[in-house]
RNA sequence: GGGCAGUUAGCUCAGUUGGUAGAGCACCGCCUUCACACGGCGGGGGUCGUAGGUUCAAGUCCUGUACUGCCCACCA
């Protein structure tokens, strides 16, 4: 298509040209029959009501990364796409756009409900998708999955069912969190505890049958009427005559137990707790334990009950205010202070939640936890590594899981209850009569399933489970997982507990949990601050292929990234480097194919160099993606092309392209060739879009089927090109070209100025190394001409330096300031100095000589002399300097 | 209360088995050099939070400590 043109990368014609092709081709549509080592990753599935934000950027660009890496290495590849229905996220979004109607929910009724949010789903639930596409993810479109799609309701009954039959799923009073505004349970991970400043009340409770009172302190004065005990330490010694003894609930007048537990903690407070067990949490547990009277006070519309007795009918915010009022008149109320403590919070709508007892749905946990357990880290490599403790603790400590909802969308819970007999069916597919009455009045659960219930399917659902598929066997299970630490809970572990269970193999082999995405300043994103970075407006304004550099430069194992708009800005630019030195490449190709020549032995150090390196990057970019390290593959990738690529190779070879002598200009033109587009693999999984228009622009020998770059291989290793020693050369002309760039720089001669150059090296090896490369120290450091001279023929005034023994020497003339360049030379001195030192402390020192490995201290040996030679010929060259300063004068 | 990270150049961060501190951006100077000013060349800048310890040698290992952040948690 294009020829290669423009000065500057425009991303925007080039992306919707390749993402067009890549999807409208099913270039990404793998063949589960196809030959090659199985890898597959599944996407974190973002919720319907989702708008791509740069959390999902990154996750989805590290994905893409890995996914298009492993298709190189020949792989058999399938990423599967998709989304959550995202159970109260979905139906409150809808919800508010009835809410413009004037109309609730229960206006509509259930049915017409949930074919509306469909509806919703129809419309908007496409965007996220689109926004995916739009960041160059290679997933399968043809295999794009839903949390509530047939085939994924199709599972999710089955698991339910199974789960249910094997006793693992149960239905039974519990104390849940109870969000009162989503009128919903929400499971413990779904609460967020924040700390909010309170009051703690210090209430009497008169004891019966005696003269004392025992004093109790409460954050919730409103729960009082739900008491049903007092609690004390069992070795407390300030309340153990009272054990066993009741007392009176104030206010209210009835008679409760006084208990021990050593679940009270004896400094907190005076030492007695009031117990609430319908109320609180822990109470629960206490009530448990101890048998206790459960009373329920306050409804899940958080209006007190008629069994608070005078309280009824209140909020529970009147019913404290009354409560304590009420307290102080009688003198019940002994104390207040503040207090700060934490508080739940309903993670979706930020409502306070109430511990609220009801009847619901519950997954046992502790076997399915110990599966999960035990499969990390043999089966199951979470990394960063310290997650692993995390993951640990999460499941040492885990509750029963609380799978129902209050709400109409999701998964309705397959559960009937026969209205003659009472007898609960579960079964997979809706029943007609009931199994043990044969009656036909079934009532279904009104309830649905929490949204991860389906999620924790993923892996293996998406795949077609229950049906033995041809995906199921080829690719769970599935490689590696790789999403955000934040939901290590609520996702990562149900799936391996659930996959566990249904696949008897773990979901995953690795688990990557990378960071989370901040601003400049560090601190989280959100709208509500103000702070986000729209990946989409990115794209729109730098290109998606610097955004997902970006992305991918920062993601260093373990740590969050501190993102803003200048980075993005910055990578821009490598972008577009990359761009230009193409378009170079391109000019000298002249729209031909070079002919192949062989790199093992092609002579010239720059190519020898060039190529080197070219093979070290290929080494470390597949080694650091093989461990995860983005990062560095990404950093690899920056400084070939720049700094070594860029600011040298392409320099050092235009003399080769003006060359008259054929058989030379073509080898540089294949070792250009061969480089760019052996680079442009590299590159291609981070930024897809600029690499795949570049090498589809590159000529083509002919008749060469080179395959588009999505498809092309991973470069084989060319062993013969790895010549330390030749790069080593070419590191010591850089040092001669640097050393009169820096002499000239220094002194104040401009750069574009032609000067004579005189170079005394050391050795053989230097002596030809500089003559047969001439012509290129000449054209990089801008000379006049070059001389290879000795000690006598070197003018007094000139200026200096010492490049691995070989002395460097630029002729001054009367135009610059001669004391600056004594100036400079003793600058040198001092940091040859320096380093002298450093190294002599080491050598000095019998016990490094005696304990110090031999290598080591052979290589301070060699350093030392060289410093000190350099030293000495710097000395040496600042005397004559200095003479002819005076002579001068 | 417990756990986990981080603390390295003005800023953001690398630093894989311990062996004379690196990058990008920013900054300073010079340059309209025929791929690129989204550019080129050169330069300045860090006693690696702090106190100890291990070692011939510590940014790197161990212990204590300070600060920042995150997660978990039943202090009513």
């Amino acid at each position: 298509m294009s020829e290669i043109l423009a000065s500057a990368y425009e991303p925007k014609n080039v992306e919707a040209h390749w993402r067009k092709h890549w999807e409208d081709e099913h270039v990404f549509t793998p063949d589960p029959q196809a030959p090659g080592e199985p890898y597959s990753i599944v996407i974190p599935p973002p919720n319907v009501t989702g708008a791509l934000h740069i959390g999902h950027a990154l996750n989805l660009t590290l994905i893409d990364v890995l996914i298009r890496h492993a298709r190189q290495l020949g792989k058999n590849v399938l990423w599967v796409p998709g989304t959550d229905h995202a159970g109260i996220a979905t139906q409150n979004v809808v919800e508010r756009a009835l809410a413009r109607e004037n109309l609730t929910r229960h206006d509509l009724g259930r049915e017409a409900f949930v074919e509306r949010v469909w509806g919703w789903r129809e419309e908007y639930g496409h965007r996220i998708l689109d926004q995916i596409a739009s960041l160059g993810c290679s997933v399968d479109w043809t295999r794009l999955r839903f949390t509530m799609d047939e085939g994924l309701s199709r599972a999710v009954r089955r698991v339910f069912v199974k789960l249910y039959e094997e006793g693992l799923i149960y239905k039974g009073d519990y104390i849940i969190n109870w969000c009162s505004r989503c009128h919903t349970a929400l499971a413990d991970d779904e609460v967020e505890h924040e700390n909010v400043h309170g009051h703690l009340w210090q209430v009497r409770y008169h004891v019966l049958d005696s003269d004392t009172d025992i004093i109790i302190a409460t954050t919730r004065p409103e729960t009082i009427p739900g008491d049903t005990a007092i609690c004390v330490h069992p070795e407390d010694s300030r309340y153990t005559h009272l054990i066993g003894k009741y007392a009176v609930l104030p206010v209210l007048g009835r008679k409760i137990p006084i208990i021990a537990d050593s679940y009270v903690d004896r400094e907190f407070g005076t030492g007695a707790l009031k117990v609430t067990p319908c109320h609180d949490h822990n109470d629960w547990m206490l009530g448990k334990r101890h048998n206790l009277e459960f009373i329920q006070v306050i409804d899940e519309n958080g209006i007190m009950k008629s069994e608070s007795g005078p309280y009824v009918g209140l909020t529970k915010e009147e019913c404290r205010k009354q409560i304590v009022h009420d307290l102080e008149e009688r003198g019940d109320l002994v104390g207040v202070s503040d207090l700060d403590h934490a508080v739940g919070h309903c993670y979706r709508c930020h409502t306070v939640v109430e511990p609220h007892v009801s009847t619901q749905w519950f997954v046992a946990t502790t076997k399915l936890a110990k599966e999960a357990r035990d499969a990390v880290p043999n089966l199951t490599q979470i990394l960063p590594e310290t997650w692993q403790k995390t993951y640990y603790h999460w499941l040492d400590t885990i509750r029963d899981w609380c799978i129902s909802r209050q709400i109409w969308w999701g998964h309705r819970i397959p559960a009937w209850t026969c209205q003659e007999c009472g007898q609960i069916l579960v079964a997979e597919e809706d029943p007609t009569v009931c199994t043990k009455c044969g009656s036909s009045k079934l009532l279904q659960e009104e309830d649905v399933l929490d949204t991860w219930f389906s999620s924790s399917l993923w892996p293996f659902s998406t795949m077609g489970w229950p049906d033995e598929t041809l995906e199921l066997r080829r690719w769970y299970p599935t490689s590696v997982l790789i999403t955000g630490f934040d939901i290590i809970f609520f996702w990562v572990a149900r799936m391996m507990m659930l996959g566990l269970h249904f696949m008897h193999e773990v979901p995953f082999k690795h688990v990557y949990l990378h960071a989370l995405v901040r601003d400049a300043e560090g601190r989280k994103m959100s709208k509500s601050t103000g702070n986000v970075i729209d990946p989409v407006v990115m794209i729109e304004k730098y290109g998606c292929d610097a955004l997902r550099f970006t992305l991918t430069a920062f993601a260093a194992m373990g740590r969050d990234i501190r993102l803003s708009e200048d980075r993005i800005e910055g990578y821009r630019h490598f972008i577009n480097k990359l761009w230009n030195a193409a378009r170079f490449t391109m000019l000298n190709l002249g729209g031909e194919a070079p002919t192949p020549c062989d790199l093992g032995i092609i002579s010239g150090v720059h190519h020898e160099w060039i190529l080197h390196r070219l093979e070290e990057a290929k080494q470390n970019v597949r080694k650091a993606l093989a461990d995860y390290r983005f990062n560095d593959a990404a950093q690899t990738c920056y400084k070939f092309l720049w700094a070594e690529f860029c600011d040298w190779y392409l320099e050092l070879v235009k003399p080769d392209m003006q060359s008259q002598d054929a058989v030379r200009k073509n080898a540089a033109k294949y070792v250009l060739y061969t480089v760019m587009r052996e680079f442009l693999i590299l590159l291609h999984p981070i930024t897809p879009f600029v690499t795949a228009e570049i090498w589809q622009a590159m000529p083509v020998v002919a008749g060469e089927d080179v395959p588009e770059l999505a498809k092309a291989a991973y470069p084989n290793e060319r062993p013969d090109c790895l010549k330390p020693a030749q790069a080593a050369k070419m590191e010591f002309l850089q040092g001669v070209i640097v050393a009169v760039r820096t002499i000239k720089a220094e002194l104040g001669i401009s750069p574009g100025k032609k000067v004579h150059l005189l170079l005394q090296p050391v050795g053989d090896e230097q002596t030809s190394l500089i003559k047969a490369n001439e012509n290129l120290i000449l054209t990089l450091a801008r000379l006049e001409d070059l001389q290879v001279v000795f000690d006598h023929a070197v003018p007094k005034a000139s200026a200096s330096a010492v490049v691995q023994g070989c002395q460097i020497v630029v002729p001054l003339k009367g135009t610059v300031d001669l004391a600056q360049e004594l100036a400079r030379l003793d600058k040198q001195l001092a940091k040859l100095e320096k380093n002298l030192i450093n190294v002599n402390k080491h050598l000095n020192d019998p016990n490094f000589l005696q304990k110090a490995s031999s290598e080591v201290v052979e290589r301070d040996r060699k350093l030392a002399t060289e410093l000190l030679d350099n030293q000495a010929k710097l000395l040496n060259m600042r005397e004559r300097f200095a003479k002819a300063l005076e002579e001068t004068d």
